[in-house]
DNA sequence: CTCGGTTGTAAGCAGCTGCTTACAACGCTA
DNA sequence: TAGCGTTGTAAGCAGCTGCTTACAACCGAG
């Protein structure tokens, strides 16, 4: 987790900790629930170095969205971003997108984390709307942008069986089987 | 919200005002955000009487609970409790019941509240899995009521729009439309 | 009236929170 | 090598948290 060893005194280098933290904690706790100290400890650097290169809490957090945030949406085509989404969260590994994680876990947060949270969300939703000709779309991305929150929550957050465990190929075929009568063209 | 005049020295209100301020205050933050100092304020109370009546703040919890959470669950028949969960949480106003609500704004908490989420989930989940007689039916069930959470948390927590401002009619309509590929009787 | 348990109050405890400050260690530049 | 800005450290601040304690006010029973 943190090099002991090899360089000190690299600024870059703790800056990058402190951000590969804090988004592990942030997907994994929320914002409130995660302490300055937890990050300062998981990136095995004083929590001194924390404020000095970030400012505040809140402002560490945007720069975390602000690395990751877009990663997935800006590399996703949106006919594929529905499923794209909903597979990267139910992946059990690997070096996945956790922003959407980030965000439901920081549901409740006021402030700055609110405003970012929105921020995705309607990212999101904008890019699933263009998926319908339906008059409705905006609403209708909506509904599944919640489902997607929602099987987040249920799976990641409350781990209720059988969803936190049952086979994401199992869940996504439901799914997309139920949402084609929300995200489908008429034409 | 108080009763300044009237009967002092009154136990038995005293609980009920107590409940009923956690109860408020809970769904509307969730329990970590929600502190003592807040309920008892709420309830017009002292807040130690919240530590001598009800022990601590879990336990609060568990009784705001065990008064609320499965009063809807009782009263409606299974085939109306998603389009009726739905529904009550989409209300505007009204003494709606507001479990779900409390549900998923204390997710991330740990300790007892942990575990009283996970009950409700289960019973919930329980109902629904016997609208379907597919083999998975357990998890079309988690689905949907992941879907309920799901909307709740964009339009109530994160106040999305236009999911926030949407007639719960137009929601139900596209929501129990899609669902019917999840829930349904095959025979 | 007096007693004694019940109800309500005020103050405070220890622990944690985000954040700040004063200072030491380092290493580049001159 | 001497100086100095950069990087890292340790300690602590004020405010909030859940919870406790010591005590006053009340009121029915004897």
């Amino acid at each position: 987790m943190t090099e002991q060893a090899g360089r000190r005194r690299d600024a870059a280098a703790t800056q990058q900790a402190l951000l590969d933290a804090a988004a592990k904690l942030f997907a994994e706790r929320g914002f409130d629930r995660t302490t300055v100290r937890d990050i300062a400890g998981e990136a095995g650097v004083n929590q001194a170095l924390l404020f000095r290169y970030f400012g505040s809490k809140e402002a560490l957090f945007e720069a975390v969205i602000a690395r990751d945030g877009r990663e997935q949406l800006a590399g996703t085509p949106p006919e594929r971003l529905f499923s794209a989404s909903l597979r990267s969260m139910l992946a059990p590994e690997g070096p996945r997108n956790r922003t959407l994680e980030t965000y439901l876990r920081s549901s409740g947060s006021d402030g700055a984390a609110a405003a970012i949270r929105q921020e995705i969300g309607e990212e999101y939703a904008r890019v699933l709307a263009t998926l319908t000709d339906a008059p409705d779309a905006e609403l209708r991305a909506d509904l599944a942008l919640a489902w997607l929150m929602g099987i987040a929550l249920v799976r990641e957050v409350s781990g209720k069986e059988p969803l936190a465990s049952a086979d994401p190929d199992d869940i996504c075929r439901l799914v997309v089987t139920a949402t084609r009568t929300l995200l489908e063209r008429t034409e």
